[in-house]
DNA sequence: CCTTTTAGTGTTAAATATACAATAAGTATA
DNA sequence: TATACTTATTGTATATTTAACACTAAAAGG
């Protein structure tokens, strides 16, 4: 039992190693991208494979994620949250390594800030064009990761968090549309976000050939907490509840 | 960089320690049950706790987990799910210990059949009289895993992991009215049900005063993935998605 | 035969979702 | 000034889902 040890010796026992996976998302290009970084040693060598590091002893697995993020992308508070333990004995050949994967979301304004030059081998990848197989079991992290950031999507704020501050609502249904891969009704796009009052004016305008676009803000609650904002009713299961 | 490391020697690293803990429920006189072990040793001595363990290199963590589950119940073969990885640098006062948790599901007919005898200290305890305040984060982690249950309940199968192997329709109405704490019209009940064609008809009839009662099965899917059977098609929310 | 209980079917109203059409509003540019 | 382009919004018809309630049938016991 756990904690609930009798006679508890660390040194008895041998120990995996520990290491948080960082499965980061942003818009680019009006495309959903993912970052990857190169390997460069054995093994895998040269595959790509999601950004992690071992988590230090003094800190938790969230700022461990966050601390891998900034590593990575220069990127700070942001939307953060534990997608799932992956710790398959064979999955890393050199020991036996477990992994807590995150998932992070970097606005599209946030997102150029990126001060990571590790040189070339950090780039950032449209999930419809990944490069072949990934290191380690990282294509199962991402496949799970796509999966929960599409049935969240459907009754939460989420994809707030992908936009800039300030974004037009054409802007947000694109997003909808890029995450669930499909194309949405205009006219009830327009009505459902407007009925939800998620939305604040910023009475900002962007001018452009046609019409000028009005630019909202998404009004947050008091706190972190997301706002529940369904585009669906219906939702499928998936894995993780 | 995880797995990413450069040189990556295991022995640099000074590793957390790694335990599995799993939320045993069981539906026990139409109540939801939790198994708890009770501490005898510093810390936290005398305090109830979740059934846990240390993850063997070999194993995986879902088989730590069965592991756990049937040394503390004896019962195998029964619904698992991982719930979330917990890993506060002080929650536990002898060294880093990171936990992964789990939710099992036992059903009416297995609990019974609980060797666990390390003697009286492993008890199930009704929710609703959870004995003070339990040690380390468990009070946490247990309220993560009603959280999950609660919400997967309305768009999963789940229910059907706390009834005996054999049940009448009825009788799983009578779960669904407990937990979603509503009537629900029978007519519409049989319905919904039949249509989601998770029922295998047992042949079996309980005779009574009436009509006898036909007994069912829940029929499984190969392997242990769920079947998607959503009593309502909208809901809100779970944490992990 | 009458009662009791399980096990359904039928029917309807209401609410939601979906698809598609139409149009207004404001700006740029030819 | 005309028209083209884009955002923004409303209208409507159809389909699907949910919900409530009434009704029938089956099987057994008394």
């Amino acid at each position: 039992m756990s904690e609930n040890a009798e006679s508890y010796d660390p040194s008895r026992y041998e120990r995996p190693s520990v290491t948080v996976d960082v499965v980061i998302f942003t818009l680019q290009d009006r495309e959903l991208h993912v970052l990857m970084v190169q390997r460069k040693h054995w093994p895998y060598e040269g595959r790509w494979a999601l950004p992690g590091g071992f988590i230090n002893m003094d800190e938790s697995l969230e700022q461990a994620a966050r601390r891998e993020l900034e590593e990575e992308t220069g990127v700070r508070d942001i939307y953060l949250e534990q997608l799932y333990t992956f710790g398959e004995p064979g999955r890393d050949p050199r020991t036996r390594v477990i992994s807590i994967a995150y998932i992070a979301l970097v606005s599209a304004d946030k997102q150029t800030l990126r001060v990571s030059d590790e040189s070339t081998d950090v780039r950032w990848f449209a999930i419809s064009q990944l490069p072949g197989p990934l290191a380690f079991d990282h294509d199962t992290i991402l496949a799970a990761a796509l999966d929960r950031l599409r049935s969240k999507l459907e009754y939460t704020t989420l994809a707030f968090q992908l936009l800039p501050e300030v974004f037009s609502i054409l802007e947000l249904k694109h997003i909808y549309e890029q995450i669930l891969g499909e194309k949405l009704d205009k006219g009830n796009f327009y009505r459902k976000i407007k009925d939800a009052k998620v939305l604040e004016d910023t009475g900002i305008r962007r001018e452009g050939r046609g019409r000028p676009t009005s630019l909202y803000r998404f009004r947050r609650n008091r706190g972190d907490e997301q706002f529940v904002f369904r585009w669906r009713e219906a939702r499928v299961d998936d894995a993780e509840g």
